[in-house]
RNA sequence: GGGGCGGUAGCUCAAUUGGUUAGAGUACCGGACUGUCGAUCCGGUGGUUGCGGGUUCGAGUCCCGUCCGCCUCGCCA
C-alpha cells in the first residue's frame, strides 16, 4: 500500500513518486493550497494539495480531511520552499496527485497533535489505542523495545538462555497478596499468579542450565503506587557457580551497556554501600546520592539537653536523636514550610521537626529560632558536629530509631525537592549489600524474610546462623544476607541475593520465619526434595523493566511506560477488567462469589 | 482500610457571596483565503455540571450518600 513511511523521506527523494499511509495529524488550510501533515509510528510528512498541481475537487477533499482520518496519498516528492527544521523530513513535501480514505474517524477524544495539552488520564486510558498513537508514547514504546532487546543481546552473549516458566503455580505463604485461578479440574484448589518466578529460576539452576533470562510478568495483589502496578515485567536471571562479585560484576556490565546504548551514558563503577550505611546516613534503603542533607547521629548531644522532646525520645527502646544540616536555606524555610514538615514526618509516625537556625553570634556562630533555647548548651557542639555554617537551618528528628530514621530519610527527599537541590542530570548507581536476613515484627513477634526465604546468610554467618534459637531475637536481626540492591538515584531498580543451596540452611530459615515443618513440607516439599540432588551454588538478580523504562525516559509514572495500564483501583478501562462472568463458569470452577 | 486533590461541551478549562439564557479555547460543521508548519478571519452545532438524595424562592456552587481518576499512609518477601 505505501513505498515509504512517514519518517523516511529526504531531499535526496526528490521527485520520486511515493505513496504514503497514516492518519492526519494536522491540517492548514488556505482555500485552494491546502498542507497536510500525515503521522505513522516512524514520523511527519508534510503532504501539499496544491490547486496549480491537482484537480480542484482533490484539493478540496484534502482541505476537509478532519483529524485523525486514515489514508493513503500518492504524489510526487519535492523540496520545500520554506524547509521545517523541527521534523526530519522538514526538507521536502509530498505533492498529493491522489488521496484514497482509508477509515473515517468520529471526533476522537485524544488528539495525538495536541501534546501540550492532555486528556484526564481516565479518558487515555479508556481509549488508550488513541493515546498510544502519541509520539511520546510511540517513542515510550521503542524505548521499552530497545531496552528488552539490550538485555537479550547482552545476555545471549553471556552465555543465557532464555526459558520461560509457568504462570499458573502454586501460592506461597509470605510474600505479598497472590493472584488465584481456580482449578476445574481439581475442586477446590488454586493456582496462584507468580509473584516472581524464584523458585522456577532457582529448579532451573538445579537442572544445570547453568545462566537463565526471563522477561517475564509478575503479579503481586497490592495496592498500587506511581511506581508499582499490580501486574509488572521483570528482566529476571540466575547463574550457577558463582559468587556474589561476579553477579554484581555482570550485572553491572549489563546496566552500563543498558546505558550506553540507551541513554547515550556511560556510567562509571557503581559504588556500593552497606545497608547498614544507608539506614544510618541516608535513613532509607534506596538513597538517592545525587545531593547531601544526611543524617547525623547527635544523640550523645541531646542527652545534655533538658529539651523534653529529645529525652522522651532517648528514654525510648532504641531511642535516637538524628538532625539535618540544610545549608544556606535560613530564608526559604520560613515558619510556614517548617510547620508543613512536621506535619509531613507526622505521617511516618514521628511527632514534628525540632528545628533552630545557625546564626551570627558575639563568640561565633550560634542558634536561634525554633527550639534554639532548649538547645543552648550544645549549641556550640552541635554546630561543629554538624559542619554548621552561619545561614544554614538543622532539622531534628527524635524517636525510636526505625520511625526517625524513616522520618528523617522521608524528610531529607522532601526538602531536596522542595529546595530544587537534585542534580536531574546525574545517574548515579549504587549497589546495596549486607541486608539483614529477617526482619522482627514485634506486633506479631515473629521474623519475616527481608528479601525472600530463599536468600542465603552470608557465608561467614552461616554457622551463626545455624546456631540461633527461634528466641534468639536480637542474634537472629543481626545476621546478614548475600542480598542486594541496585539503586539509581534513589529509586530500586533490581534486586537480588545469592541463594541457599543447603538443604539444612533452609530447613533452618523456614524454622526461623516459624513455617512449621509440615507447612514447610506441605508448600516446599519439591524445594527441600530437590535441594537434596545435587544442587549448585547461585546467584541471581531481577530487575524492575517498567521502572528501568521510567528511568530511561525521565518519566515519574508507571502507566506511562506500559502499553495497557490498569487504574488505581486495578481496572483496565479500555476493556472494563474486571469483570463479571456467567454462573456456569463459575459453577464449573466451584466457586460461588459472596459479593 | 485512613487522609488529600479532582470530575462542568468530544477534549482542556472558566463561572464573584448561592442569583439573569452555564462561558472560552480547541476539536467538529459551513464560509473566505496559494506557502502553511499552533495558519488566519467570519459564522454555526455541541451541556443529565459523574450519579442519587437533601437544604433553599433559587444549587455547577452548600449538606449527606455514592461512583470514577490521581496522589499518599498502611501494604508491597
Amino acid at each position: 500500500m505505501r513505498t515509504h513511511t512517514c519518517g523516511e523521506l529526504r531531499a535526496d527523494h526528490e521527485a520520486q513518486r511515493v505513496a504514503l499511509c497514516g492518519w492526519v495529524h494536522a491540517r492548514r488550510g488556505h482555500g485552494k493550497l491546502v498542507f497536510v501533515d500525515l503521522r505513522d509510528r516512524y514520523g511527519l510528512t508534510q503532504i501539499v494539495f496544491d490547486a496549480e498541481d491537482a484537480p480542484e475537487e482533490l484539493v478540496d477533499r484534502g482541505g476537509r480531511l478532519p483529524l485523525e482520518t486514515c489514508v493513503r496519498v500518492e504524489g510526487v516528492v519535492r523540496r520545500r520552499r520554506d524547509a521545517n527544521p523541527k521534523i526530519p523530513t522538514g526538507e521536502v513535501e509530498v505533492v498529493a496527485d491522489a488521496l484514497e480514505v482509508l477509515s473515517e474517524t468520529a471526533n476522537p477524544p485524544v488528539i495525538p497533535a495536541h501534546e501540550d495539552e492532555l486528556p484526564s488520564e481516565e479518558v487515555r486510558m479508556r481509549h488508550r489505542y488513541l493515546d498510544l498513537r502519541r509520539p511520546a508514547m510511540q517513542r515510550m514504546l521503542a524505548t521499552r523495545h530497545r531496552i528488552t532487546k539490550v538485555a537479550r543481546d547482552f545476555f545471549d552473549r553471556e552465555g543465557f538462555l532464555e526459558i520461560e516458566t509457568p504462570v499458573l503455580c502454586r501460592s506461597t505463604p509470605e510474600g505479598a497478596r497472590d493472584f488465584l485461578v481456580p482449578s476445574r479440574k481439581q475442586a477446590g484448589m488454586w493456582y496462584a499468579l507468580p509473584q516472581s518466578p524464584q523458585l522456577f529460576k532457582q529448579l532451573l539452576m538445579m537442572s544445570g542450565c547453568d545462566k537463565y533470562l526471563q522477561i517475564c510478568r509478575c503479579f503481586r495483589d497490592e495496592e498500587p503506587r506511581f511506581d508499582r502496578q499490580a501486574e509488572f515485567s521483570q528482566i529476571d536471571l540466575e547463574m550457577s557457580f558463582v559468587t556474589r562479585e561476579q553477579v554484581l560484576d555482570v550485572m553491572e556490565r549489563f546496566v552500563r551497556e543498558l546505558w550506553r546504548e540507551v541513554v547515550g551514558f556511560e556510567p562509571g563503577p557503581f559504588p556500593r554501600m552497606s545497608y547498614h550505611e544507608a539506614m544510618e546516613r541516608f535513613g532509607i534503603d534506596r538513597p538517592d546520592t545525587r545531593y547531601g542533607l544526611e543524617l547525623v547521629d547527635v544523640s550523645d548531644l541531646a542527652q545534655k539537653t533538658d529539651f523534653r522532646v529529645f529525652r522522651d525520645a532517648l528514654a525510648k527502646e532504641r531511642g535516637t536523636v538524628r538532625a539535618i544540616r540544610v545549608p544556606d536555606a535560613a530564608d526559604r524555610l520560613t515558619r510556614k514550610v517548617l510547620d508543613g514538615y512536621s506535619k509531613f514526618v507526622q505521617e511516618f509516625g514521628a511527632g514534628g521537626v525540632p528545628w533552630t537556625k545557625i546564626v551570627a553570634g558575639e563568640s561565633g556562630p550560634g542558634v536561634e529560632g525554633g527550639v534554639a533555647k532548649f538547645i543552648a548548651p550544645i549549641a556550640s557542639a552541635l554546630i561543629e558536629r554538624m559542619e554548621g555554617e552561619v545561614g544554614d537551618v538543622l532539622l531534628f528528628g527524635a524517636d525510636a530509631r526505625s520511625v526517625c530514621l524513616k522520618a528523617l530519610g522521608e524528610l531529607r527527599q522532601k526538602v531536596a525537592r522542595d529546595l530544587d537541590l537534585i542534580d536531574e542530570s546525574a545517574w548515579n548507581f549504587l549497589w546495596v549489600l549486607d541486608f539483614p536476613m529477617f526482619e522482627y515484627d514485634g506486633e506479631e513477634r515473629r521474623f519475616y524474610a527481608m528479601h525472600h526465604p530463599f536468600t542465603s546468610p552470608k557465608s561467614e554467618e552461616i554457622e551463626r546462623f545455624l546456631g540461633a534459637e527461634t528466641g534468639e531475637i536480637e542474634l537472629i536481626e543481626s545476621i546478614v544476607s548475600d542480598g542486594y540492591d541496585m539503586v539509581l538515584n534513589g529509586n530500586e531498580i533490581g534486586g537480588g541475593s545469592i541463594r541457599i543451596h543447603r538443604q539444612d540452611v533452609q530447613k533452618k530459615v523456614f524454622e526461623l520465619l516459624g513455617i512449621s515443618e509440615s507447612e514447610a513440607h506441605e508448600r516446599f516439599s519439591f524445594l527441600m526434595e530437590a535441594l537434596r540432588y545435587g544442587p549448585p551454588p547461585m546467584g541471581g538478580i531481577a530487575f524492575g523493566l517498567d521502572r528501568l523504562v521510567m528511568q530511561v525516559l525521565g518519566i515519574d509514572n508507571i502507566r506511562d511506560v506500559m502499553a495497557f495500564p490498569k487504574t488505581h483501583t486495578g481496572q483496565d478501562l479500555l476493556t472494563g477488567a474486571p469483570g463479571p462472568v456467567d454462573p456456569e463458569q463459575l459453577e464449573e470452577l466451584h466457586v460461588r462469589s459472596t459479593a
